[in-house]
RNA sequence: GCGGAUGUGGUGAAAUUGGUAUACACGCCAGACUUAGGAUCUGGUGCUUUACGGCGUGGAGGUUCGAGUCCUCUCAUCCGCACCA
């Protein structure tokens, strides 16, 4: 009978199927392990990406369930999204109807791979009952204050029609649709996410070791936090009277202190209160006036590109330790979204001050002499023409300085983050509603608990302009949850990338209590955090941030006591093409539908986890998968030379060396099982150790041996290719194989002469056979002996012996 | 510019604490079986040399009895951040 792998799978898939095989204990008392890959967005087909993403996670959740773990190895839908909008807007299928579609037939592509996950627990986000909770979240972080309302600049995709978060701005573009972003001002809906930057950066030393260094460093850099000095620049008298008395000062940040006497000029941005007063009133130069509204105009990403450039709005600040005036500018390198807007200008210490004071030829003062006289010097020195400050370390002068402002009150010390509050608001349909009601007496008002969910309407129109939820002619309109007067629903939705935040909780909830509760904390507190996540680097920053996020926010909120979600993640390479990404539009994909139909999902499966290591890059090759399948085909092959349907005892002194050298290959595969499933990942690598050991058995003939190899490679080839894999295991041991846990024996690693290369001045000359009991000494002789021919007219200088390995002699010429 | 990673045969890639470099697979070559083979099986396959041998893990040094592995410098490629005061 030759392998067929359609039937084998079908069969298996069935009776996973009846069997409920992998579904999680509903008690909470057994040793758990929580397998996660990333859950799938429904875009219709399943695609390479996918197929890795969940072989290696299939193969985690196998292991641990023979090592005798309760596994938790859900599946669900990242369900909503622009896409089913624009398959509306394009083919006029109702979005929900088009999602739900998608699931169930991506459902089938997935169920045809013989994955092992809980059936029970799966969902899809744009579920009303999920909803529901995540509203109820919400509105929570509402009453907590960690989630507000207000106008301000944001990133706008005009292709998307919607406002995107500074995480999802990659580039100056969309991260969706790549369209660049444009600047806009609006109301928004945005999450503290700065309330947990310290928390987030302090919590990322636990995942050290468990964590990709980058993805790590990736977040670290984003939070971006720097401590240093905030203070008034009070205005000259002069100044204060050509802005009419509205301002006073302006507040600066640095994170040098310690050059505060080398301060030459100040800028601001473009878009500083300041600015906007002096244009507002016509106080500039025509010329000067619109070149600030032009740069206004500008993200950031475009200024970047820009030359630095300024101009002097002919404004000026006192110093506040000498009392100097300083002239004010406005710089297209400022930005207004960090550290006020302002900034004090050092250009003897720092690069972009120096190039922009060199430009416009303003003064440079020197406050550090150090190393160099190199200017703009900015390596750690002592301080000069800093008055009181003089001769003390610019290392010490950064504490004094912040002394000092604070003990006369003119600043602080305090600290800045690069990373901005988390806007949740999108301008679209297919998402959860943000649970608020704009009421003209109460304002802002949440929704009341027990009317969520507040679920989409199903009767829109949906055109790509303007919002689908502002447009619907009832849906909006409402009473106030608190006075009951006609009042007007929120027509924003939350950001997709909300659901995913919380979804590695809902899974860990028992499905008979989903009506009831969003999280069990129970539950919540034993299966998690996952203890191996797998998925895609692209998600470094915006989910796998986010989800820290909201696992935070949430145990604060007392839904669980977790501090991470996540305890160990795999970031997982691209499959590649050609060397370059699969995708539709270059029209160098794999259907993984056809490859099952021409090789099975356990070919499809052995490939993907034996041509690359899990978290390289993945190169595909036709005939690299035509040898996975040969391997199949070989080892189904081999079910006829095993003689027994339970192990025998065999008699390792009996045994041929070819026999024992098999032994040899398979008890060291099954060494390696646990070395990658537990710490190297190196799939690869197992898939090789079991061929090397297929390959040795079939260079002996002892049935016994034959027996004991199937027994324990199929237990290894499980979780990589479970269906023929338990096939055999049915067939020749009725699956026992496959619920034992198999132990190494030492003895099979015992040999009845050592092989000992022996080194002659560092290099490979010669080997000998030791009995293993020899000694030292004995070694030493045999290795003379046999490289005499290299030790002639020379003396030995230093004789080493590795044990069970070789024997170097050190010469040099007589 | 800053940060992170990676450089090993024709290709994808292996190599505990430094201890026989290239396991495993693809490809290629030769042979067997075949009417035929893009099927299957067997053997071979780093470079160089007639041979003994020599040389080989991006490059140059160093430490060591011994370096793909450790140290210093350097080159190349990829990824991330990018005027953050």
């Amino acid at each position: 009978m030759s392998y067929n792998p359609s039937e084998i799978e079908a069969k298996w898939q069935k009776k996973w199927d009846n069997e409920k095989a992998f579904e999680p204990d509903e008690g909470l008392d057994r040793k758990k392990k929580y397998i996660l890959s990333m859950f799938p967005f429904p875009s219709g087909r399943l695609h390479m990406g996918h197929v890795r993403n969940y072989a290696i996670g299939d193969a985690f959740a196998r292991y641990y369930r023979k090592q005798d773990f309760n596994v938790l190895h859900p599946i669900g839908w990242d369900a909503f999204g622009m896409p089913a909008e624009n398959a509306a807007i394009k083919n006029g299928r109702d979005p929900k109807e088009w999602t739900y579609s998608n699931i169930d037939y991506m459902r089938k592509e997935l169920n045809r791979l013989g994955l092992s996950f809980s059936k029970t627990r799966e969902f899809a986000t744009c579920d009303e009952l999920y909803t529901k909770w995540e509203q109820e979240f919400i509105i929570k972080m509402f009453e907590e204050g960690l989630l507000y309302r207000e106008s301000a600049t944001i990133n706008w995709c005009n292709d998307c029609h919607t406002v995107l978060a500074n995480e999802q701005v990659e580039d100056g573009c969309c991260w969706r649709c790549d369209n660049p972003v444009e600047l806009k001002e609006m109301p928004g809906y945005y999450l503290d996410i700065i309330k947990y930057a310290d928390d987030l950066l302090d919590d990322l030393k636990q995942l050290e070791g468990k964590w990709p260094q980058q993805v790590l460093t990736m977040q670290e850099n984003w939070i971006g936090k720097s401590k240093g000095l905030e203070f008034e620049l009070k205005l000259s008298d002069s100044s204060k009277a050509k802005l009419g008395g509205e301002f006073d000062s302006f507040t600066v940040f640095t994170t040098r202190p310690d050059t505060i006497y080398g301060v030459t000029y100040t800028a601001l941005a473009p878009e500083h209160p300041i600015c906007k007063y002096l244009l507002k009133n016509n106080l500039l130069d025509e010329d000067v006036s619109s070149r600030l509204v032009e740069i206004s105009n500008m993200t950031e990403i475009e200024r970047a590109k820009e030359d630095k450039e300024g101009y002097d709005l002919g404004l000026s600040v006192i110093h506040p330790l000498t009392g100097e005036e300083i002239p004010v500018w406005s710089a297209n390198f400022v930005l207004a979204s960090y550290g006020g807007g302002a900034v004090m200008s050092v250009p003897a210490h720092d690069e972009r001050d120096f190039d922009f004071a060199t430009k416009y030829k303003l003064p440079i003062k020197r406050v550090i002499v150090g190393k160099d006289d190199e200017l703009p010097y900015t390596k750690e020195g002592t301080l000069e023409n800093s008055d009181e400050l003089n001769g003390i370390s610019n290392i010490d002068a950064k504490k004094d300085v912040i002394a000092l402002f604070e003990a006369k009150k003119l600043g602080r010390g305090t600290t800045n983050y690069k990373l901005r509050n988390w806007g949740i608001s999108r301008q679209r349909y297919w998402g959860a509603p943000i649970p608020f009601v704009h009421c003209d007496d109460c304002g802002l008002v949440a929704e009341k608990i027990e009317n969520l969910p507040i679920a989409l309407p199903e009767d829109v129109e949906i055109t790509g302009e303007g919002n689908p939820l502002d447009k619907h002619p009832t849906w909006k309109y409402c009473s106030c949850p608190k006075c009951g007067k006609d009042a007007k629903r929120e027509t924003d939705t939350l950001d997709t990338f909300v659901e995913s935040s919380w979804y590695q909780f809902r899974y860990a909830t028992n499905p008979n209590k989903w009506n009831s509760v969003g999280i069990d904390k129970e539950e919540a507190n034993y299966w998690l955090g996952v203890d191996q996540y797998i998925g895609g680097i692209e998600h470094a920053i915006l989910h796998l941030l986010y989800a820290r996020f909201f696992t935070k926010v949430l145990r604060d909120l007392g839904y669980h006591d977790i501090d991470e979600p996540f305890n160990n993640l795999l970031t997982q390479g691209m499959v590649l093409m050609d060397g370059a990404k699969m995708s539709k539009s270059k029209g160098n994909t794999i259907d993984p539908d056809a490859l099952v139909d021409k090789y099975g999902a356990d070919t499809a499966r052995l490939f993907t986890l034996f041509a690359a290591p899990p978290t390289k890059e993945l190169e595909w090759n036709d005939s690299a998968v035509e040898g996975a399948f040969r391997f199949i085909k070989k080892l189904y092959d081999r079910k006829s030379k095993v003689a027994s349907r339970t192990l025998l005892d065999i008699d390792q002194s009996k045994l041929t060396k070819e026999s024992k050298l098999a032994r040899v290959k398979v008890y060291e595969a099954l060494q390696k099982s646990t070395d990658v499933y537990e710490r190297t990942f190196a799939f690869n690598t197992l898939i090789a150790s079991c061929m090397e050991a297929l390959n040795a058995l079939d260079k002996q003939d002892n049935k016994d041996v034959w027996t004991e190899g199937m027994y324990i490679m199929l237990n290894l080839l499980e979780p990589i290719v479970p269906h023929v894999a338990t096939e055999l295991s049915e067939m020749l041991f009725d699956r026992e194989n496959l619920r034992v846990q198999i132990d190494v024996k030492d003895e099979v690693f015992v040999q009845d002469s050592i092989a000992y290369m022996v080194m002659i001045g560092g290099k490979k000359r010669t080997e000998i056979e030791v009995a293993p009991s020899a000694s030292q000494e004995e070694i030493l002789t045999l290795a003379k002996e046999a490289g005499a021919k290299w030790l002639d007219g020379m003396s030995i200088v230093k004789e080493i012996v590795v044990p069970n390995k070789l024997v170097n002699l050190a010469v040099k010429p007589n």
